[in-house]
DNA sequence: GTGTGTGCAAAAGGTTTGCAAGAAA
DNA sequence: TTTCTTGCAAACCTTTTGCACACAC
């Protein structure tokens, strides 16, 4: 799903309807060049912080939520205090620095393939989600 | 580590004083075959239930801690609400199914050996850690 | 005795919820 | 006008903290 543009019109044909703030956390997720990660927090933030109509946080989390279960956002898999979001949605991985938590994206094309010789019975695999800890030399 | 047995001299020698509380924890942990998968609550409530003489959750996630810095536990990489530990410290992944929330153990022989194509400048890597998530077919 | 460890209650931090008011269809 | 969305405050849950008391050495 490409999100630039037209974001009232994208939300109506996923089901969600376009008020003001659902647009202006699109902006604020999908009118970039570049992806990015976020917790609900630090989205709270850019949106707030350079506006006086400011969005609450209830809101943010709810969005947020619809986005992610509509695809539009991923949940990344680590074990922090507080939930990371990746406005880019496209099978990669990632390094994680415990210490400093930055989280860096690993392309797919980085990790060569994974082969798994194991299998659940009633049970398909959805995904394989790679996590490299990383720390300073 | 192998932490069967007496447990007074293993904590000592890890320079962690031999109290009852963590000589009970440790029965709960490691007086077992199987290795498992707990969250501090569950931990707390196995101890609780089946005794007169609880411990506090403060002295729980104390103990929990303790026994992860030392490497006796380690804590699985998953995004959930709460942290989950293993009793399993060796290398290993793990399958998730996230409407279960079951954890289960995937060994590292089952999975092909892992190549990461990518470096970060200034940081080494400490471990990759592979998670399957699994839904039912 | 000294230094650790424990336990309680309170606090903190992220996230969810209930509900009344408001906006979109 | 019906249904969905917002926003606030309160609630919730996991985890952390401060501090007095107790225990290991």
């Amino acid at each position: 799903m490409n999100f630039k543009g037209n974001f009232a019109d994208k939300l109506r044909n996923s089901g969600l309807r376009p008020t003001k703030q659902r647009i202006k956390i699109c902006e604020a997720l999908f009118d970039t060049e570049k992806t990015f990660h976020f917790t609900v927090n630090d989205l709270s933030k850019i949106i707030n912080e350079k506006s006086n109509e400011t969005i609450s946080l209830a809101t943010i989390y709810n969005t947020v939520h619809a986005f992610n279960k509509k695809g539009y956002l991923k949940e990344i898999t680590i074990n922090t205090d507080k939930s990371y979001f990746d406005t880019n949605t496209s099978h990669h991985h990632h390094f994680f620095d415990d210490k400093s938590e930055e989280l860096i994206d690993l392309s797919n094309e980085d990790v060569e393939k994974i082969q798994i010789n194991k299998s659940l019975p009633g049970k398909k695999i959805r995904s394989i989600e790679v996590l490299v800890k990383v720390e300073n030399e």
